[in-house]
DNA sequence: ACGTATCTATCGCTTGACGATATAGCGGTG
DNA sequence: CACCGCTATATCGTCAAGCGATAGATACGT
């Protein structure tokens, strides 16, 4: 796939069209973003958890993602901490209005050449 | 993503979920045999009007992708020529059965990630 | 105090993606 | 025919993505 190649404006926000496709694993964190904030460790479960096990992602994936996606500013550290059950440790992630917005787009063309599929598909399923 | 690993027998067909998750380059490859059977270039072309011009596919990316394809069993070339219109050059690929299972389990899982997506990023959610 | 689980992080390698380029047959125009 | 742009397949070299392995540090149960 050939980039479009748009430059991504920190202050106001890009459109999001323009950071279509996404890789797999930047989209699977998005996803689980969307629950609400999370740390990185619970993202990794997240993950794996949305998707019934099939998707596995490991430490490498998610921490060179992430740094990816706050560098896109599509997600931002939240210094939000929980008052209970907190841990020093942990680092929490939100998405960004842009991030959402991408989000969104993203789930959307992933549906639509989803229905693409399924519908050509059709006939010969039962 | 962590592959778990199966070998892909070529006799049998192998079990489908074993392919997920699949690059995003094969799944879009996939999706656009499933409207009939394609040569290399008018696949690329396919790609792009698919996506409402959204992904463009070069040769690289698609030679490099239909080659993997045919070592996976999930695409064969194609002896069948259309008797008009004919053009020496051309290659003509097609799904085969396992190609049309892990497609439609693709498609499957992708809608089901971009169900979640949206049903989190919905605001009211009535 | 000790061991296991949680949590963040990076290294190094493999695979995926892709622009550029090469080669050649095709169809139309003059 | 000579020319030329379009179609078509293919590979090279390079950068990005993905990921197992590993490291190190803090939390927690016992």
């Amino acid at each position: 796939m050939i980039d479009s190649g748009g430059v991504n404006n920190s202050a106001a926000s890009a459109d999001p069209h323009s950071f279509l496709p996404l890789p797999q694993a930047q989209f699977h964190v998005l996803v689980a973003l969307t629950a609400g904030d999370r740390h990185g460790y619970a993202i990794m479960g997240a993950v794996e958890e949305s998707s019934g096990g099939v998707v596995r992602m490991g430490p490498a994936t998610l921490y060179g993602t992430l740094k990816k996606l706050v560098e896109r500013d599509l997600v931002e550290e939240s210094d939000r901490r929980p008052s209970s059950d907190d841990d020093e440790r942990r680092r929490y992630y939100r998405l960004t209005g842009l991030g959402q917005a991408v989000c969104w787009a993203e789930a959307d063309r992933l549906s639509a050449l989803a229905r693409i599929a399924r519908s050509n598909l059709r006939p010969g399923l039962a």
